[in-house]
DNA sequence: ATTCACTGTCACCAAATCGTAACGTTGCCG
DNA sequence: CGGCAACGTTACGATTTGGTGACAGTGAAT
C-alpha cells in the first residue's frame, strides 16, 4: 500500500492524530488545515482519498466537497467526511454532495483506517473516470498498464510509467524532484539523487519526439506540457 | 428504481418500519426473520441489496454475512449490517466479514434509505458476468466450467480455472499478484508469495502455444492480450 | 495403507531493471 | 568571457524480478 491520503483539519491536535494512524496504516499523507489550501493540494497531489472535516475556518468543509466533485480531475477521488455534529442533517448533506463516507467526532482511528482500506479496496476494483489519459498523439491507458504513441505501444519499465503517470495525472504543472521522488519512489525526506533526471532521459528516449512534452523547467523540476 | 431489498430482522416493528420507508422510498422489499430463511430467499429471489441485522436467532447475522459473501451467486450482493452494538469492535467485524456497510440502532430511516441509494449507485457500475469467454483459439465456459484449446478440451485444476477466468473477465487490464491473490485466492492484504507465478507456470504449461496469451508485466503482473 | 492429483513454498538462475558515480553539456550570472 | 550550478548522458555494478524445477503437505480416492 503506498497511496496519498490528503487530511484536511483545522485543529492540528486531530491532524497529528489522523497522520500518525494513517501512517502507521500504510499510507503516505498530506495536510491541509483551511479550505483554499486543501483544494489546491488535492489538484496538486491528487491524493487516493481525502479526509474531510466538516467544520472549517472561512471555507466550509461542505463547499470544498462541492467544488472537488464539480471539478472532473478531481470528482472521482473518494470523500470521507468527519463531523462533530452526529445530526442526520449533516450526514444527509455530506453524502449527497458526494462524499463517500463520513465518520463521526470521536472517532477510533482504527476505524478510520479501515474505512479508508475499504474505500479505496472498493474504488480499486471500478473503472476510475480518469483511467485514460492522452497528450499530444500519446495515449496512457491505466488498467491495460500500456502506453501508445500514434496508436504504436511503447514498453516502458515499471518506473517509467509510473513517472509519466504522474507527470499525466497533473499535466501542466510543475513537479518538483521531491515531490516525485516521493510519489513515484516512496521516499521520504530531501535527497541528493540524480535519480530521477536519469529516468526521466530513460523515458525521453523511449517516447522519441513525443518527448518534447516533458518540459525541463530549470531549477524546479519537470512538466508535461499542455 | 424498481431493485427488490431483502430486510433480515427477527422483529417485527423493524421490519415493518423498514419496509414501509423502502417501499416509500420506491424500493420493492422482501423480508426474512430468521438466517436460513434469509439465505434461501437470497437465493431464491436474487435481491438487488440486503438489509441485514446483525442479531438473529439461532444463525447468528455475521454467519448470514459470510455465508453470502462465500457462495458465488450471493457474493455480489450489497449488504448492509444493522446492530444495537455501537461498540467499534462489532462494526470491524461486519464490515471485515465483507459487509460494505452498517448503521447502528437507533436508526433514522430516511438515512437508510439515503445508504440503500449510495450504494446501490456505486454498484451498478459493474457488469454482469458473462458466461463464455473467448481468447485467440481458447474459449471458456463458465457454465459448463469447460476450457477448450481449438476445440480440443483442456484439463485445468480448480485454482487453474479459477485463476484463467479471473484473467478473462478483465482482459487486457493487468492485474497485480495482490490483486489475483484476492480475487482467486481470497488472501487478504500484502503477501510476499510465488503462488501466483507458479499457477500461471502450470496454466502456460497446459495451454502450450496458446499461452502467450498470457503476457507476463513486469514490476506490475499478469495480463491477458486483447 | 497406498496412491495420486493438487497445492503452496523454496532455492536457484538469468535477465531485466535500477540507482549512482562520473563526465559532458547547457544556460545563466556577473 | 569565465565560473558555476543545473541538467543531460553514459556506463556499470547491485539489486530486483520472474521463470523453473523440486519438494513436502494435504486430502480424496483406491
Amino acid at each position: 500500500m503506498s497511496e496519498t491520503i490528503l487530511i484536511v483539519d483545522d485543529e492540528q491536535d486531530v491532524l497529528d492524530l489522523l497522520t500518525f494512524n494513517l501512517q502507521k496504516a500504510g499510507f503516505k499523507t498530506i495536510a491541509a488545515r483551511d479550505g483554499a489550501t486543501a483544494l489546491q493540494k488535492a489538484r496538486d497531489a491528487m491524493p487516493a482519498l481525502i479526509v474531510l472535516d466538516l467544520m472549517l475556518p472561512q471555507i466550509e468543509g461542505t463547499e470544498v466537497c462541492r467544488q472537488l466533485k464539480a471539478d472532473p480531475k478531481t470528482a472521482h477521488i473518494p470523500i470521507i467526511m468527519l463531523t462533530a455534529k452526529a445530526e442526520e442533517v449533516d450526514r444527509v448533506v455530506g453524502l449527497e454532495l458526494g462524499a463517500d463516507d463520513y465518520v463521526t467526532k470521536p472517532f477510533s482511528p482504527r476505524e478510520l483506517a479501515l474505512r479508508v482500506k475499504t474505500i479505496l479496496r472498493r474504488a480499486s476494483g471500478k473503472v476510475a473516470p480518469a483511467e485514460v489519459f492522452k497528450a499530444g498523439d500519446m495515449v496512457l491507458d491505466l488498467a491495460k498498464h500500456e502506453i501508445t504513441v500514434k496508436g504504436k505501444p511503447v514498453e516502458l519499465t515499471a518506473t517509467e510509467f509510473k513517472l509519466l503517470t504522474t507527470l499525466m495525472e497533473r499535466r501542466g504543472r510543475v513537479q518538483t524532484r521531491d515531490r516525485l521522488l516521493m510519489d513515484v519512489w516512496g521516499y521520504e525526506g530531501e535527497m541528493d539523487t540524480r535519480t530521477v533526471d536519469t529516468h526521466v532521459r530513460r523515458l525521453r528516449e523511449k517516447l522519441g519526439k513525443t518527448a518534447d512534452l516533458i518540459e525541463t523547467v530549470r531549477g524546479v523540476g519537470y512538466r508535461l506540457a499542455e
